[in-house]
DNA sequence: ACCCAGGGTCATA
DNA sequence: TATGACCATGGG
């Protein structure tokens, strides 16, 4: 069978059905996607809101001033997004090695697979940062896995949810087309999903997936 | 008061 | 390779 029948494409269109097309990743430049890539690392995302209006409140959600920031200072105006030493730290680093390859357009020219590679030598960047990176800021095919991706899909008995994360990534990349739109939509109405459903709530009832989904409230099916 | 959020690194076994 | 500790704010 085509890739457009497998239950991963098959998933994606009953998303995309349910909760409609999703506005995703809201920044008003790439070097903002960035940003917000690492800020958002294990942060809810209005409290990463609140640390780029802060940035830009003070001209400080581009490469050039970022690079040569206080750090303390910096920690300071991204307070909200939680843990803002390290957060300080990484943004300063990112912004220096950003400059130091000659911007958006060398690393635009760079084959994925070596964007993402170059991405995940610089500290305090993972893959999942990467992929964030990799998708939404340079519009390149790679699929993002987070924990919800994780939990959805071993709910469906889809994978097993204990694969490294390359492996997981993997198998929705020979699932599905290596379609920019597709993969950022698909991510998008995950995390939508996942907000609604898919939480130790009842709203598990109606969810969209309920049919293949093997959760009940209260306990995992086996 | 407790739990979790659009993770990642480092030390230890 | 695989856990555990740590980072830290804000909303439910």
């Amino acid at each position: 069978m085509g890739v457009e029948s497998s239950a991963f494409y098959q998933t994606y269109q009953r998303l995309l059905d349910y909760y409609g097309s999703q506005p995703w990743w809201p920044a008003e430049h790439v070097f903002e996607i960035m940003v917000g890539a690492i800020l958002t690392q294990n942060t809810a995302w209005t409290n990463v809101e609140k640390a780029i209006a802060n940035l830009k409140q003070h001209s400080l959600c581009e490469a050039q001033p970022l690079a040569v920031s206080e750090q303390d200072h910096l920690a300071q105006i991204i307070r909200p997004s939680g843990y803002f030493n390290q957060k300080a730290q990484r943004l300063i680093r990112f912004a220096r090695w950003y400059l130091e390859q000659g911007g958006y357009p060398s690393l635009q020219a760079l084959a994925p697979e070596q964007l993402r590679q170059a991405l995940l030598a610089i500290n305090g960047i993972g893959e999942e940062t990467a992929d964030d990176m990799v998708l939404y800021a340079f519009a390149m095919p790679y699929f993002v896995i987070d924990s919800y991706t994780r939990r959805i899909f071993s709910r469906l008995a889809l994978v097993a949810g204990t694969e490294k994360y390359t492996a997981l990534q993997a198998r929705f990349h020979s699932e599905l087309e290596a379609d920019v739109e597709l993969y950022q939509q698909y991510h998008a109405l995950i995390v939508t999903h996942a907000k609604q459903h898919c939480m130790k709530t009842p709203e598990c009832m109606g969810c969209p997936l309920t049919e293949r989904c093997e959760f009940e409230y209260g306990r995992e099916k086996k």
